[in-house]
DNA sequence: GCCCGCCCGTGTAACGATTCAGCGGCGCCC
DNA sequence: GGGCGCCGCTGAATCGTTACACGGGCGGGC
């Protein structure tokens, strides 16, 4: 059944060895053999066994990423990127989906490991990072993506996320906005939490202006939805002038709750600003203001660092690199200054 | 560096041979033996060599997927079905990306081959399926997803996309439109093809209705975008009074181009329909009408059917199941009866 | 004419986990 | 009291590939 390089070996009259250099080293073989050889692996129908070949290089071919929200476009762009930059390298990509739970994101790692990837990325839920220290130090390299590490040893790639809230708040300042409601949720997440404290600078500059918060379960639609109906549910005297979403899947959610099942007007009732620029975020009923991040390039960069942890890990100890690129915002009609 | 089971075996006093059997059947191994070994593990910080447990089993724990587009939420909801029921029989779900090129299709078939998955999913890219007949033959257990195998032997799990383009199209003549234009391609897409069958069937049976072409090269938000911005620079009177999309990404694209772009306004200019039914559609600048498939469901019906494969492999020959559901359509604000 | 190198190839020892035949020792049954 | 079976463990063989040390033949240089 399965066809080795043995049975090859036979087929074309050669031993073993020079099989194995037919695949790796085909300068080495004279090209009358190498033919032949190349002609019995085609008939036997051979294929590599990678577990065997792994095996002896005791490192693999692929390297593995974990995401928060494969149903997040922004997660996927991200992982679009690294792929692509894996492919350079001629590295396959490992695509896994933790869900914002801790257990998944586990899971996945202990598979990473007994796989031997050539590296990990991953955007961690929470900041516990001692599982990741552990891999690190075993000499897996490591990158957190979309996550600053304060401490030393990791390389991350990020976004500015505390610039990225006060961007956005700042920009529903600017359109007169005074009370302003945030949602979002778990504050285990990083995003969360950097984005809201971007967020207080905003309104600590200016006076009068309020911050109140509206926590959700996770980053998905459906929280969004019920973060708004929480919102549409309230007086209109208790209502925020404007909403910023931690990002725009809720954003989308609260959009949906507010404007369909129910009759406030976006902007003009109350603004909404999401954050990463998805591409559906420009589609939406009212096409959403948001803070765009370069989500592919992110992905690209994560496995671009994780090759260098990888090369320099064999010379010296080197730095571990830290990326961070910096947010946009990007201004739609969900935040068109209020018509009074 | 790497530390092994003989490692383990050495610091625990024991033989290799228990070692593995605490890993392996603990209820073979006195408890106290087994707790010397855990103690050992943990001390050392071993991880299993996957590579070494597949070369040794001939089979890895994993299992390869292939779909069109990840940045297409449908497949991502595949996945996520998918993934779950892996999940349940212990087996990772190894994702990958073809983006509607035959190459990186076979690239990743190539990978997964190598690395001798327990089997394979995939959303063909062609209609070409001696690549993966091969592969089924040499003993992957593979399923076709969204994709009926109309030869024998392919276990698959598709919705009847004929029927959805009926559906669709059906729709929009019963709405009062005659003048109707396809959006979709390329060709090569069974889905694109079957979809477009079964929109000529509802034309078929209306006299005076027509049906028009804009072909695509990709079901992407971008290309919509293109084939939306064609229909909007026509003469007014040669425009088609509703569009039907291939998939809801074109859709989507279409709709920006009409009504952000230009001023033409759906429904009431032109209708438009999508197809999957994505959770973006609904909170789209017109709320989408689209056929809904039972995404999540038909990624864990496929792994289902795999598992039975793999099963029925060992015993008989026995029969490759197909599984087909059937699409329903979704009504909403973009397909509205034209307010004349 | 001899020796040195080069070119092509061979055979074998790893890599690390698993499996399986086998081996003491002990209790139980008859 | 002898034998049988079971428990708990050992140690070697095995999976398929790769790297590496080694050898035979041939041609060119001195």
């Amino acid at each position: 059944m399965a066809v080795s390089v043995r049975d090859v070996a036979a087929a074309a009259s050669v031993s073993v060895g020079t099989v194995s250099n037919v695949l790796n080293r085909p300068d080495k073989v004279a090209s009358e053999t190498v033919a032949r050889v190349h002609a019995a692996i085609a008939e036997l129908g051979f294929v590599r066994n990678d577990a065997a070949r792994q095996l002896r290089a005791g490192k693999s071919r692929s390297i593995g990423m974990v995401v928060l929200d494969v149903g997040n476009p922004f997660f996927t762009d991200v992982a679009r990127g690294a792929e692509d930059r894996a492919a350079e390298a001629g590295l396959a990509l490992l695509l896994g989906n933790s869900d914002e739970k801790a257990e998944r994101e586990a899971t996945y790692l202990d598979l990473f490991e007994e796989q031997r990837v050539a590296g990990v990325l991953i955007t961690p839920v929470g900041e516990d990072l001692t599982r990741l220290d552990r891999l690190r130090r075993n000499g897996t390299p490591t990158v957190l993506v979309d996550h600053q590490a304060d401490r030393d040893g990791f390389a991350s790639v990020a976004v500015d996320d505390v610039a990225g809230g006060y961007l956005a708040v700042r920009h529903l300042l600017d359109t007169g906005r005074r009370h302003i409601a945030f949602v979002g949720g778990p504050h285990t997440l990083r995003q969360v939490v950097d984005r809201l404290a971007g967020a207080r600078r905003a309104i600590a500059e200016v006076p009068g202006a309020l911050l109140e918060l509206v926590g959700t379960d996770a980053l998905t639609v459906l929280q969004g939805r019920s973060a708004g109906a929480t919102l549409r549910e309230r007086d209109v005297t208790r209502r925020p002038e404007a909403v910023f979403a931690a990002n725009d899947l809720l954003a989308m959610g609260v959009l949906q709750a507010l404007t369909m099942v129910g009759d406030i007007r976006v902007p003009h009732d109350i603004a909404l600003i999401g954050y990463d620029d998805i591409a559906f975020a420009q589609a939406a009923v009212v096409p959403l203001s948001s803070i765009r991040q370069p989500a592919a390039l992110i992905g690209y960069t994560a496995v671009d660092l994780m090759l260098q942890a990888s090369d320099s890990e064999t010379d010296a100890a080197g730095e571990s690199q830290k990326v961070l690129f910096q947010p946009e915002l990007v201004v739609r009609e969900s935040t068109s200054p209020a018509s009074t």
